[in-house]
DNA sequence: CACGTCACCTGCGTGC
DNA sequence: TGCACGCAGGTGACGT
């Protein structure tokens, strides 16, 4: 499907992290769409001879529309596509209301993406790598598991859910793990992804109504609720400013 | 190096 | 009803 990048219009000129808003604009125009690919959190998306990196972060998200569709609330970049005739022409909308999204429009990849820890899903991530990680750090398990360059694509959802999937303490420290530990970890990290990639993502509140992975959290966002494991009731608690929910019971320090 | 704090933003639910 | 407050799926820049 070849797209061609006919225009660049941006409403909130700091969604572009890079280059500035005008030679974003001046750059994109004309460059084809070769490849959708991801790594982490990012889209990245090859053109011509640059390097277009989407990230959504707390609620941005990414919509096609027919050309000349009225904006909607919240819109803050539209990238106009050519599409191979008889098709119609269409929009790239990159719509989100807290602004925290980003795109970078780069030849050198590596400068966006270059620091990115491994990805959970691929075959390296093994326990013994895992283990081996998590004993050169003296952190936290869950602002470690958050960090994106110790482990790429973690989220607080997933985190908490993977904590309490291998039973182990959100404050539990990095280098006290043994292998059966970094082995039940590694295994419910992978789980939890696929199952929240299998039914969507979850859908928690205003921002993404889509997916149903919250209809199966086991903690996040069940506070006070009865753990689906072993009945104890759910706790929060701040850890690096974010809530993190545990079972007390299933998750002992 | 690890950790705490704040900043960036808007919208929603709750409680007074 | 109005309003203050706390909270939110993420990251990055500081200071200690």
């Amino acid at each position: 499907m070849d797209r061609v990048i006919t225009s660049a219009s941006i409403y909130w000129p700091r969604t572009i992290a890079t280059p500035s808003p005008d030679e974003f604009s001046r750059q994109i125009q004309g460059q084809r769409i070769r490849t959708v690919t991801r790594r982490a959190k990012y889209i990245h998306l090859t053109l011509s001879n640059v390097h277009l990196f989407v990230h959504l972060r707390m609620s941005g998200d990414l919509l096609l529309r027919p050309m000349g569709t009225p904006h909607a609330l919240h819109d803050r970049v539209i990238l106009g596509l050519s599409e191979p005739l008889p098709h119609a022409p269409k929009e790239l909308v990159f719509n989100d209301a807290r602004k925290f999204g980003r795109m970078w429009l780069t030849d050198k990849p590596e400068e966006v993406i270059g620091a990115l820890g491994p990805e959970p899903l691929e075959a390296g991530f093994t326990a013994q790598a895992l283990l081996a990680a998590l004993h050169t750090r003296r952190r936290l398990l869950k602002p470690l598991l958050l960090d994106q360059t110790f482990i790429a694509g973690l989220g607080n959802i997933y985190t908490d859910e993977a904590l309490h999937k291998s039973r182990l303490h959100p404050l539990r420290r990095s280098d006290s793990l043994q292998l059966v530990e970094a082995a039940r970890l590694r295994n419910a990290i992978r789980s939890v992804l696929r199952s929240g990639i299998r039914r969507n993502g979850a859908s928690i509140d205003w921002v993404y109504r889509g997916g149903d992975f919250q209809n199966h959290f086991a903690v996040y966002g069940r506070t006070g609720e009865k753990c689906r494991v072993c009945g104890a009731r759910v706790r929060r608690m701040l850890v690096g400013q974010r809530g993190t929910h545990f079972c007390p019971r299933c998750q002992r320090h």
